[in-house]
DNA sequence: GCTTGACCTTCCCATGATGGGAAGGTGTAG
DNA sequence: CTACACCTTCCCATCATGGGAAGGTCAAGC
């Protein structure tokens, strides 16, 4: 399997693929006598590993660190725990950031007429504020 | 003022002070005769606009749009509540999004055991799930 | 066999917002 | 006059991703 198939099968881009290999989350593949690199079904399992945990918000680094618990047949479940309950409580700090930065600015715009006066408390606000 | 008055004065470090007038966000300030950048208490009221937008999570390119509008005394209001309302929607589209990864984390975490075994749901899931 | 087009390789550049730091000039207080 | 704090510009790094150029490879069709 070529790279490009590789892509398609695991919804990693080549691009992403090359990158992850080049800054080591994954193993380099075979290569073929053209030079060309050569895939097989346990690389794509990983790929997919690696695409689900991006999806999930974790950087590529603590991905590596996934991978690397998820190689251990001997770790224990509490490491694997630990590290995804600290993941949680950073994805919904972030959350909870966005949120406050909506409602601010939701509870401004609520004040501001909204039509051709140029009077608007947001821009007032954001100018003035502390 | 100097630019580290004017950072202190604005909370805005020096650092992005010359980078947002390298980009073109602010004005270029005065100089004096050695060269050192002046500035003055419109500068930092400026500077001071351009945190509180960047904190409520506008883009630097956004921010941008708002301090033109800001400087308008002739716009209409409803271009700027409607510039932040469709902000409003994007940043609660990703606080939401962040919030689904959290909960979907926290539901593998929900059914790891957390302790010396090896068998964990949560690495399970992320190695095998659609 | 030869051409064409799809694929692959490596290498460099760009993003967005920020910080770090080097090399060298300036300004001020003691 | 010497320290020291500050300023200047310039380059580099981050993090994850995409774009694209220049050139090699492979398979299909003629």
């Amino acid at each position: 399997m070529n790279i490009g198939q590789a892509a398609e099968a695991s919804g990693v881009s080549a691009k992403m693929i090359r990158y992850y290999e080049q800054i080591g989350l994954i193993e380099p593949p075979a290569r073929s006598q053209s030079g060309y690199r050569v895939y097989a079904e346990p690389n794509v399992h990983t790929l997919r590993f690696v695409r689900r945990a991006r999806s999930l918000g974790f950087s590529v680094e603590e991905t590596g660190s996934l991978l690397a618990l998820w190689r251990d047949r001997s770790r224990a479940s509490a490491d694997v725990k630990s590290l995804a309950l600290k993941h949680v409580a950073e994805l919904e700090e972030k959350a909870a950031a966005l949120q406050a930065m909506a409602a601010t600015l939701r509870h401004l715009a609520s004040h501001c007429h909204g039509d051709q006066r140029p009077d608007c408390p947001i821009l007032d606000k954001i100018g003035s504020a502390s």
